[in-house]
DNA sequence: ATAAATTCTTGACGAAGTTAATTAATACTG
DNA sequence: CAGTATTAATTAACTTCGTCAAGAATTTAT
């Protein structure tokens, strides 16, 4: 059962979902700019932005002055007003919540955490909402109002298998959950409106929207951490997978006869560049079964060899795993991120270097972007959700 | 520069490329069925369908009696009147030219071959002329009027980078050509529209409107041979890729530290499971650098223990291509193909096998078809893409 | 026959976006 | 400084598409 979104911005035609969506990731642009990006009337796009001015998620901004010959009359860029709403995202890990409020934009204005000491649904249902009253209990950034008056929805993002259109968590290994209709409790809860997603793919929308993806009509975000994940945006649109699956570029096959994984596979991206996995093989390499992630990360730096090759084969794992996903769909650009923040010095030139030889063609040419990823990072994707609900309620 | 397509049938909305569309592809249904599945109201289907009998393209067919309590008025099923046009589809390949006519159904009706002496863009061309004309030399299939007469559109596969929208052959490996505007030299010779298309994409299309692609919204199809190739659907959409580089699957790396592959790269798929790549190793493994393909397969098939491992490698190799894939984008159905029809025996348990071990957890449940093709169907992929052209021919 | 069920058709209506004309605001020109 | 060219935004009439609601058609069951 469909839950509805609520319907506050004038979101009445495809337009104005066009319109809005145009100038909330592009910036101010004037009307004429948005109708030749969009290929609407400029006329349409006049009439479709006149509800948005009047409710305050738009403002026409001063016309810049222009120059050049025969100029004519200058434009009146359409801005977003960021403050006109604020959002709530969280991301339920296995040990904590973390939270955040952001803008129209997605720019995070306040963050909180709360220590998860169960997982029991109840539970995380309450220090949820807990969470939430502490996201909210202060005055709005700019002073002007109370922060929960302008605050109408909730993203929650979690790992596993997820119902975004029902709001249901199928299945989530990490806290041992099976069809738990997340998106209700919480809505009563907390007296949002909530909207529930992957996390991956969560991220993959704050990014779509207001990172790297934007512009790109295909693009690919890829995390690396405890798990290795990817999400996949094609013509504007997540791969969704007919079966829930699709993105596990962690169990792609790299290498034949490889160390077998816990999918049951053999050599897969995840069973050899997963932090597990890479501790697995530094206290084999280094005969010191007690060896932590920090220590190897240490001595790696330090240039101890045998340990530089177990994150260098870890980088070349995954880079193969990214040329068999540019081989396949060819994206415009591809973001690689994760937890593993602190390591990415030891990981980066192996990637690039194997994906260089390995992408095919002008599969190449894709921009590969490798940057670390604050942990806060997958909340705020977590609230890029909510922010979309607001537009794409149904068709999503 | 786009060109247009011709405007027969009465496309004249979104809802009747709907319609007809499913009428199409879905056999005989009564408007209100066509309705439930469509999303639209009895009464738009009604409207839409009425212009589409008048020019003959759909027929309303008898309604069959029905029984059981409180039966109502029975349905009048809409059906395609398949012989109301041919089309032509023409594979360019580097040796000669294979062409079939087909109805609405993309079902073949004629077919004929050609031999390429040249790959001079003129020569093709002037055979390409010809071959078209010996098709459309005689009468109907129902002998009711002239072939030519009820013919207006070519379709052409070629293999390689090919820019539908423009017509143009930007490069052609098979052929050395570079930007070759052959749509438009082909509907000066012919007399016909010509649709340009990739012949991976051409095939893909007839498998996703006329075979095993009908009904579901993702799907990959498999072609294994000289080179091994792949196309995606998703969403219903073809992907093309942002550099025009997608379904590379021979290019996904699978064997770590593998053979050479012309790309650059090593142990991909096709370096080690295309025919040429099987050949190589066939003549390293025997011994005998004189060896046939056909003497490899007859003694594989015979009982040759090293040759039989070396389709098992390769069929082995292609599974984990295929995981991958599947891992990534979860499709509903893959088919398999390719010319190496008489080989399929040596490869396909293999290939099954590797599948069923390196694809993560429900994606195993894609549906996995492998199926010998037979060569005149890249032709028919061809006719497929004209059909096509007819219903979308702004929207690709 | 009459009622109930189901399919198909019709015409009025409404939503959304286009076209074309109009108004607005600027820079260049003589 | 008026006049002209140029681009931006708005307005109003019109087109197009599809829905809605009512009704006609055609069957089975009572």
């Amino acid at each position: 059962m469909p839950r509805s979104a609520p319907a506050r911005a004038p979101i009445t035609s495809p337009a104005a979902a066009t319109v809005f969506t145009t100038v909330l990731t592009e910036g101010p642009v004037s009307r004429v700019d948005v109708a030749r990006r969009t290929g609407l009337s400029s006329a349409a796009v006049t009439k479709a932005a006149r509800p948005f001015i009047e409710a305050g998620y738009l403002e026409e901004l001063a016309s810049e002055g222009r120059t050049g010959p025969g100029a004519g009359r200058p434009a009146n860029p359409l801005a977003i007003r960021p403050d006109r709403e604020y959002f709530v995202g969280v991301k339920i890990t296995g040990d904590d919540l973390i939270g955040v409020v952001t803008d129209l934009r997605a720019d995070v204005r306040a963050s909180a955490h709360h220590a998860l000491t169960s997982h029991d649904v109840d539970h995380v249902v309450r220090a949820l909402a807990d969470l939430v009253g502490e996201l909210l209990a202060g005055a709005t950034p700019d002073g002007t109002s109370n922060l929960r008056e302008r605050a109408y929805c909730l993203g929650v993002a979690v790992s596993g298998d997820v119902d975004r259109a029902s709001g249901v968590v199928r299945y989530s290994p990490f806290l041992g959950w099976r069809d738990v209709s997340l998106a209700e409790l919480l809505d009563e809860a907390t007296g949002l409106t909530t909207t529930l997603e992957n996390d991956v793919k969560a991220l993959t929308v704050a990014e779509q929207w207001f990172g790297e993806g934007v512009g790109a009509s295909s693009f690919a975000l890829v995390t690396v951490g405890t798990g290795i994940g990817s999400a996949l945006v094609v013509n504007g649109d997540l791969v969704r997978g007919a079966h829930g699956v699709a993105g596990e570029i962690g169990h792609v096959p790299v290498a034949d006869g490889g160390p077998p994984c816990h999918c049951g596979g053999r050599g897969c991206v995840e069973a050899i560049a997963s932090t597990e996995a890479i501790l697995l093989r530094a206290r084999e390499v280094s005969g010191e079964p007690g060896l932590t992630m920090d220590d190897a990360v240490t001595r790696a730096r330090g240039g101890d060899e045998p340990l530089r090759e177990v994150f260098a084969a870890a980088g070349h794992a995954i880079g193969l795993g990214l040329a068999a996903l540019v081989n396949l769909f060819g994206p415009e650009r591809v973001v690689v991120s994760g937890e593993g923040v602190a390591t990415y010095d030891l990981f980066e030139d192996q990637i690039r270097r194997t994906f260089a030889v390995q992408a095919f063609g002008s599969a190449a040419r894709c921009g590969l972007v490798i940057r670390p990823l604050p942990f806060e990072e997958w909340a705020r994707g977590a609230a890029a959700v909510a922010i979309q609900s607001l537009f794409v309620a149904e068709s999503v």
